[in-house]
Parts: structure tokens; C-alpha cells; sequence
DNA sequence: TATTGTAAGTTTGTCGACAATCTGATGATC
DNA sequence: GATCATCAGATTGTCGACAAACTTACAATA
């Protein structure tokens, strides 16, 4: 007899943690929002009372703050905060590649056709300009990654992360924004999976993530420094002029 | 002017969340556990809005399971859980040496004391055979560590990454335990710190981490494999032979 | 005897309401 | 004119209640 996975059906909590998530990943909750609960669940179409369990969710994810009396705001990220974040995900993501090539060579394969599909993307992506896009492709092709090199709970983590990194980019610019030489860095990586080669793909991921900081930052890398690289667009979702609000962390 | 910090009183949310944590790292909710949250809510002297608030919480972090309709269940950790948890801690605390020697000397030497507090409790518990009290001490060692080595964002996950630590022991024995070579191999971490050798550091928390996980699943290090090193506490705080449950992950 | 159908009981999921608290502004006093 | 006190408005924090859903036990049938 074959095994059923078991059912599970999504609970509202999850539905309605699930709905700010993306929110907050799309930008229409840019970081500093503040939102009042009443007005949040009617918008979300439920009564108070689960919405405030899935606002301490994203609160212990660190999506969100929940300053006193005054519904709850979007985090908005720190310098240190971006350091932080990625100090870890270096921790992690180098190793991510070693695992995946520990994988039975069936499964290895079909991660490399999804990581390849995901750097296609990237590059549609930038052809059209679409920084947005970009950005979405960028999340999904490290998610993969989180997905099948890690486990289940690694996944989990390196998925919250990679949202504070969206919520990194909200807060450092005013708008949306990448820069262009992701889309290279990223078929590297690649190359370097294709070519089984787990301690290249460490130091390409590694320092993937140290230009990050730097680009987020907006430390140069070098003294002739130009903009132009940078692909940005406004947020077109709900542009929603905001209050901001900079808040000594609600929890 | 001297800068004050601004007050930050603990929510209802806040002191549930924590009450329920201290339950569960002290052993009162062993793993499995599955309590309903009416009696829960009566037992906190609070009602059951702030409870499935809190519950939410906990189980972002990783230490609730809720499955639909019973309530809520300590999480039982498995075999792969606890190389998950140890694997993610062993990315992380071999740093947090390094980190710890670039503070300024005033500060790096609090560090020390701290730490070396910390391992006189655990010698201290040794000499009792107080196995509890010898879990504890470990456990603020490496919370010290985690204070001091990083920012207050890695202190919070290194922190749930602990108490999950704890919630593997529940879940991998019926009793409480821990491994004698704790001592001597906590010792070597401060003699490393302050004979400031960030490699020798980082190498032994690689070590005992690894040793934590064969201990953990039973795999003997050598052949002549000798339980008596081991030191173990039955949870003597409300015993409640509760019922157990091993669900699929209610997330 | 094993299995399925039924029903009662219990518990959760959700909602609405009340009161305490905070914010912001207005007015009074020094 | 500036500072403090007071007050009204709005919003959250908490609670109680209702209905739906699930579990468990029991009985009936094949």
C-alpha cells in the first residue's frame, strides 16, 4: 500500500501570516508602516482576534514590531541589521552547496535544472529592466538552494532571512533596487555546482554576500564608484505614503 | 545629558511567552506534552486571547507544535532535528571566539569572568551529581557566548537554538541527562578564549558539538561504550504523566 | 467478530464588546 | 510666552460567548 501523506490544511493564522509576508516581501508594507489592527482585518476580511496571533508570528520572525498601543509596524532595518543578517546567511549558504553535492546524482541533477531555470530569470529579468523580477528571481533561486541543502527547518530559517534581506533593500533605499552584477554572480554559481565544485561555490556565495553588504551599505568597492549599475524601480503595489516610524524594537 | 534607555515593559504576550519557555526548558512540559487552553489559560490566570497569542510565538520558534483542534503539544524533537540544531549551531558558535577576542580588553575580560562563572557553576554541580543544575550552567554559558559574540539578533536565535538544544536531551531520553565530559571540555573553551587562540576555540566547540550529537543519538565515540559517564536527573517539577503525541509538525 | 454508522460531548476557532490606556490638543497658570 | 494640567478621542488589550468541528464511545449490521 502506497503512504498517504497526511492532510494539512492551512489555518486562517497561517493564511493571514502568509498574506503579510508578501506583503512585506512586494513592498506594499514597506518597512516603518504602521497599521492599525481594526483597519488590517477588515482589509483582510477577519476579526481581530487571528490577526493578532499572526502578527506575534511575524513578530518572532522578526518581520515585525508591535510597539505598545499602537497596532504593529513593519521592521525597518538597521546597518547593523544588514550585517547581521548576512554575517549569517554566510554562515550557512558556503555549506548549502557542499550538501547539495551529496546528493544522489538524480536529485542533484534536477536541483541544478532548477537553479539554472531560476538564473534564466534573472536574466529575462534584466533585459526587461525589471529589477523587480530580478529580485523575485534572486529569493526563489536561494530558496531552492535552502530547500534541497538543507532540511526542512533550515529551509524555514534561511526563508525568513532571505525576507529580512527584501525588507534590508526596503529600508537602505527609498525604493526598490539591485544591482546587475547579481545576474553573473549567480551563473558562477552555478557553474561552479555544474562543475562539482563545493569549495569554489563557498567562496563565490561568500563573497556574493560581503558585496552585498557593501552594496547595501553603499560602501564602493572601489573609489570610481557609479551608480549606474544599479537597477531600481518604485514600488508599484499600493504606493501607500506611510508614516515611518523608528521604533527601539517593539519585543 | 546622560542618554537613558527607553522603558520597555513586558507585555502580557511577553511574560506568557516566557513562562511557558522557563516550563519547557526546566522539564514541566516535557516533549509530547499536549494540554488544552481553557486549563492552560486558568493555570496562567489569564484568558485564553494573550494564551493563543503566546502560543503563536513559540511556535514560530520552534518549541510548539499546534495541531488543529487539540490544543497545543511540546514539540518531540527527532534524530534529525537534533543534527539539524547542532549542525546550525556548529556554523555559528565556533565564531562567536573570534568575535569575542576583537572586543576591547575591559570588555573581553567581563567576557571571561562570565564565562569562567558559568564553568565554576558547572563544577560546582558536578561535585553535587546535580545534573540539573549542571544543564543550567551550560546552558548560560553558551547564552553568555552568544551576548557577547554577536548582536542582539543572533543572541535571541542562538537562544531558541538552545532551548531546542534542551527539548533534543528531553526528547532523546525519558530523563534528564547530560555527559560529564562536560566539564573539562567547557574548561578548555575559557583556557582557549584567554590564551586568546580563536582557532583552538572555534576547533573544540566544532569538537564538543559533534560529541553532543553522538551522545545524543547513542552512537558511541569507541567500542567500550560506558554509560556511567553519563549524570541524569529525573524532571522532579510536576511530574504530569501527560500523554504523548508525535505528530507530524503542525506548522 | 470486525466494521461502519451515529450521536453526544468536548474543545477549539472566531467574533463582538467593554474598559483601560495612550495620544494629541486645548486651555489655564506662572 | 512657555510649561504644565486636563480632557476628549481613539485604539488597544482582554475577556466572555457562541457555533462549528473534531474526537471518542457506543450500537447496529453484515
Amino acid at each position: 500500500m502506497g503512504r498517504l501523506a497526511p492532510v494539512r490544511r492551512a489555518s486562517t493564522v497561517d493564511l493571514i501570516a502568509e498574506r503579510l509576508r508578501e506583503a512585506v516581501v512586494d513592498g506594499s508594507l514597506p518597512p516603518g508602516t504602521v497599521l492599525g489592527e481594526a483597519e488590517l482585518a477588515y482589509q483582510l476580511g477577519v476579526s481581530r482576534g487571528p490577526l493578532r496571533e499572526a502578527m506575534q508570528r511575524l513578530t518572532a520572525e522578526g518581520l515585525l514590531v508591535i510597539p505598545r498601543r499602537r497596532g504593529l509596524a513593519v521592521r525597518t532595518m538597521t546597518a547593523e541589521d544588514v550585517r547581521d543578517i548576512h554575517w549569517l546567511r554566510a554562515r550557512i549558504e558556503p555549506e548549502l552547496g557542499r550538501r547539495i553535492l551529496t546528493l544522489p546524482p538524480a536529485e542533484r541533477r534536477a536541483v541544478l535544472a532548477e537553479l539554472g531555470a531560476e538564473v534564466k530569470r534573472m536574466q529575462r529579468a534584466l533585459r526587461k529592466d525589471d529589477a523587480r523580477a530580478l529580485g523575485d528571481a534572486y529569493l526563489d533561486f536561494h530558496r531552492v538552494l535552502a530547500v534541497w541543502g538543507g532540511s526542512l527547518r533550515l529551509a524555514r530559517m534561511l526563508g525568513t532571512l532571505l525576507i529580512e534581506t527584501r525588507l534590508c533593500t526596503f529600508s537602505m533605499f527609498e525604493h526598490f533596487e539591485v544591482h546587475r552584477d547579481l545576474v553573473p554572480e549567480h551563473v558562477a554559481f552555478v557553474e561552479a555546482l555544474a562543475a562539482e565544485d563545493g569549495e569554489r561555490f563557498g567562496m563565490l556565495v561568500q563573497a556574493h554576500l560581503e558585496a552585498e553588504v557593501r552594496r547595501l551599505l553603499a560602501e564602493p568597492e572601489d573609489p570610481k564608484h557609479d551608480d549606474s549599475d544599479r537597477l531600481h524601480a518604485e514600488t508599484p503595489d499600493e504606493p501607500q505614503p506611510l508614516d515611518r516610524l523608528d521604533l527601539p524594537e517593539g519585543l
